[in-house]
DNA sequence: AATCTAGGGTTAGAAAAAGTGAGTCTTAGT
DNA sequence: ACTAAGACTCACTTTTTCTAACCCTAGATT
């Protein structure tokens, strides 16, 4: 009879966790992204978990994982302890760095949004630092550790500008284009992260879909609109991040037709938080910025 | 400018639970106790958390740690929130194994007190499984998977018998002993976890310390009993965990000094179970079994 | 029917995190 | 001064967690 502590160890955390993210979104994969890892990961989390348990969660399929009435039942609790753990850290955060804000954004909005207006919003707001991480996906606010979102998004939170797109290209190139048929003739550049984006503007703009986007893909927006500032083809743009070089003249929208997609840009925080944090100086300021500007 | 995922990954569970059972208990010390891992290991989450938040959450001296103002700020919305998680893994548990019930107890009552009444226990409540675990020190219910306390302590719960002590031996024994002062020739053994035993008899009987427990010390209880039964010397009896020897006069009490300790023995769950769980039935089978027996 | 595709599961091995243990340091109390 | 408590450090070990590359299934697509 050892009495020596064979480990009375609650429950592991990182199980907890992977279980609660899983039940909450409704699949492994979708957990897997909002945690960071590899779906494999909150396959053995979850596996072990139940191991633990003696009885199962989610009740596999090929076509995804269904909760077992055990976990449905389970998920409430777990979801508010987490985001009550979420909270505590977020106040801890900015108890411990008040003047530090964290924005989470898309690299694109990151480079030709946000990247355009830091220079005159840190000259603003001296003694407050500003960091930026490019995301692909908007972060859960409640998991995660950033003070502002700002992507192109459908829910809360302050609508900045709609999406508008439009084929944009070099002045030069948009000589060689009269009617969108002309497209047929030119590279039609699409970035990963906006796949949809020339069927959308086919479709609102009544065009026949064949004039399909053909020409080279790429996974950083910025390396397309470099490409496009050298002529080298047809982007679909973002009136909002490419304001500028339309201004300046750099670029031109050869067509007249321009489609509004469903997510705008939107900036949001976590709700609850003090008015008076710098995250939201910060987040008046964009706004203010942006309504009175551009 | 790399998108790919550089490990938003939140903050480190482990880390969080540290510092709360730190901050909450009031020491490093105290905190690796109650969760099971050395002191050294917490200092490193400790330093851990404070290097990624960038202020210390302790204050260190030499004689323990005393919580930063930001540290006493943070230390309720996380307790909180473990309390909840805690919870939430209890009710997930019960979910999952209705009928499995854990007790935490001391070795000793395990031994000596629990064990003889577990095979009544197990034939009065088939379908019901219960396990044991022995431990030093009663486990935080909030933050520990076990349905059941049973120890020598104070605070909430039901008392199932007071803490009466006096010193027993083996009949043979018992016949050179007349009064307190006869122990000087005898071993007195000692059990670990009761170092305290006879001093606060002595107190109690107005007796001199000096007829110290002078004699062995051993580790469990089970193994000092043992060898008092074998008539090796005098031991410090707890009446509640030796009643079945002495009504069976295997063993003896040579003296009519009882001391009553300020620790009863105890029984007590986590608050808010539901009356109608396997551990609560337990706990009543307990209380009445021992009410109406010994 | 054959092929895709999306979502899961599994495995071995790699990487990272957490923990240990022994020794040090500081200070309050005897 | 000596002791005890509490915390820290550092080299090392153990455990946990993660990834990468595989397979499997069912519905959708061709």
């Amino acid at each position: 009879m050892a009495v020596s502590p064979p480990r009375p160890k609650s429950f592991a955390m990182t199980a907890l966790r992977a279980f609660e993210a899983s039940a909450r979104l409704g699949g492994f994969s979708a957990a897997a992204q909002e945690l960071g890892v590899t779906p494999g990961a909150i396959s053995a989390q979850i596996k072990s978990l139940e191991a633990e348990l003696g009885a199962p969660l989610f009740q596999r399929s090929a076509k995804g994982v269904v909760l077992t009435s055990l976990g449905a039942q389970s998920l409430p609790a777990f979801a508010q302890a987490f985001d009550q753990l979420g909270q505590a850290v977020q106040q801890m955060r900015d108890a411990a760095a008040p003047r530090v804000v964290h924005i989470a954004t898309l690299p694109a909005i990151a480079q030709f949004w946000l990247s355009p207006r830091l220079p005159r919003l840190r000259a603003e707001m001296p003694g407050t630092e500003i960091s930026i991480t490019a995301l692909e996906q908007p972060p859960n606010l409640k998991r995660t550790p950033y003070d502002l979102c700002l992507f192109f998004a459908e829910g809360d939170g302050i609508i900045l500008a709609e999406d508008v797109i439009f084929p944009v290209c070099a002045p030069a190139l948009a000589e060689q284009l009269t009617t969108p048929l002309d497209l047929l003739t030119v590279p039609c550049l699409t970035d990963t992260s906006w796949e949809g984006d020339w069927e959308q503007w086919l479709t609102q703009s009544a065009l026949p879909h064949h004039i399909a986007p053909r020409g080279p893909v790429y996974s950083l927006y910025a390396l397309a609109v470099e490409e496009v500032l050298n002529g080298a083809g047809v982007l679909m743009g973002h009136a909002a991040l490419l304001a500028p070089y339309l201004r300046s003249g750099r670029l031109v929208a050869p067509f007249a037709h321009k489609a509004t997609l469903a997510h705008p840009l939107r900036l949001w925080s976590m709700a609850g938080r003090r008015a008076d944090s710098a995250s939201q100086e910060v987040a008046r300021w964009l706004i203010q910025a942006h309504s009175s500007h551009s």
